[in-house]
DNA sequence: TGGACAATCAATCACTTGATTGAGACGCCG
DNA sequence: CGGCGTCTCAATCAAGTGATTGATTGTCCA
């Protein structure tokens, strides 16, 4: 039998370029936003010419789509990186935070893009059609939760589930979009979004400030 | 005597322009978004010379902080309608949430334009200047009404009042970031933020859906 | 009436920006 | 080796793009 040995091309793979085209696109648009994005800027760190960058992204267009991707695949992952379908609704909504608190620590580029790019969506048709069903699940995730705590008696009884998820996605979003305050904020308001969804009957001994 | 009779002039005078440029420049971003923004676009829209438009707006970076200061003046001039500040907590809010809901109904653009804006404050300390004042003024009107009404003994004793504040806003800017939904869903939302700020000892008998 | 100032515009500049072209370099397979 | 497909780049194009210039028109007041 033979050995396949890959030796370390000089020249990257499409795949690899794309995804380096990518990074570096979402890493610009994070500093300088939509308006400042140039392509010349995203082939220089990438360290290739403009003209190499059009072979494996036609048109900036189809750039930006990628950019939505890259980001959608991201999140897609970081979604399904712990098991919680099974567990307790205020078990599933911690570590629905833990995750989010960990992602705005860890990655805040990427958080940051999201935001732009979600912003976007709402004029852009392609953006939104990548975008948009990503959150769509997010908050339906979340409204599965909520139902999940007032069915088994451990959150209110007068929820109304889908506003409730939606309160739980823009008090997170809001904070993707303050960056210096976190995560001590963080924690403080997903602090008060728990004692707000729980029942009153849990007498919390928690005060807060 | 005399009398002052005002001819309608042919020209328009300065602060009238900047004004007409302004509004201009803030429909266009909302259309277009800041990277669609062309000075000869303004320009036209207004129905003007590209170089008048330089003649009233010097710089483009000028420009975006005229839209960031008609911005804040409209929103300033909109906090001032109503006195609210002798009324019980649950009044006050309410009163907020009726404004906001007044203002994401009679005029979309403004709340869009805003949004547009708060995300570029993030990169552009000419932005941030304007409207991060007027935002953290929000926040702590925000907060004072949680603070009273949890003094009152209307609200939850255990409420985080800048946590809870931070809530309120994240989840009506979420709003202003999504189009088509609304009122329906505000009307949603912001019951369930009165559901989950008010005091369980008030038994509400309006459960939700 | 005439000078000072405010407001306007056609024409143009200097530069940017997305995209293309044509040629070459590299690896793989026969 | 030799051809073929993949990948890369210097050079260039055409359409913008913010800003400027120099001149013109209207308004107001002495």
């Amino acid at each position: 039998m033979t050995v396949q040995i890959t030796i370390p091309n000089k020249r990257e793979s499409t795949d690899e370029r794309r995804l380096a085209i990518a990074l570096a696109a979402r890493a610009l648009i994070v500093e300088k936003g939509f308006e400042g994005l140039r392509t010349r800027d995203i082939a220089e760190r990438v360290g290739i010419n403009i003209a190499t960058l059009h072979y494996h992204v036609p048109t900036k267009k189809a750039l930006i789509q990628l950019v939505a991707q890259t980001i959608e695949r991201d999140f897609r992952q970081q979604e399904e990186r712990r098991p919680r379908k099974h567990l307790p609704a205020i078990e599933r909504l911690r570590i629905e935070f833990d995750d989010q608190r960990e992602t705005l620590v860890d990655n805040p580029a990427l958080v940051v893009a999201m935001s732009e790019l979600m912003q976007r969506a709402r004029r852009d048709p392609d953006v939104a059609q990548i975008l948009q069903p990503l959150y769509d699940s997010w908050i339906l995730q979340l409204t599965d939760i909520v139902t999940a705590g007032r069915a088994d008696g451990s959150f209110r009884p007068d929820i109304d589930p889908n506003a409730a998820a939606n309160i739980i996605a823009g008090a997170i979003g809001n904070l993707w979009r303050q960056q210096g305050d976190c995560p001590d904020n963080f924690d403080n308001i997903t602090r008060e979004l728990e004692r707000s969804l729980l029942c009153p009957a849990n007498d919390n001994k928690d005060p807060a400030p």
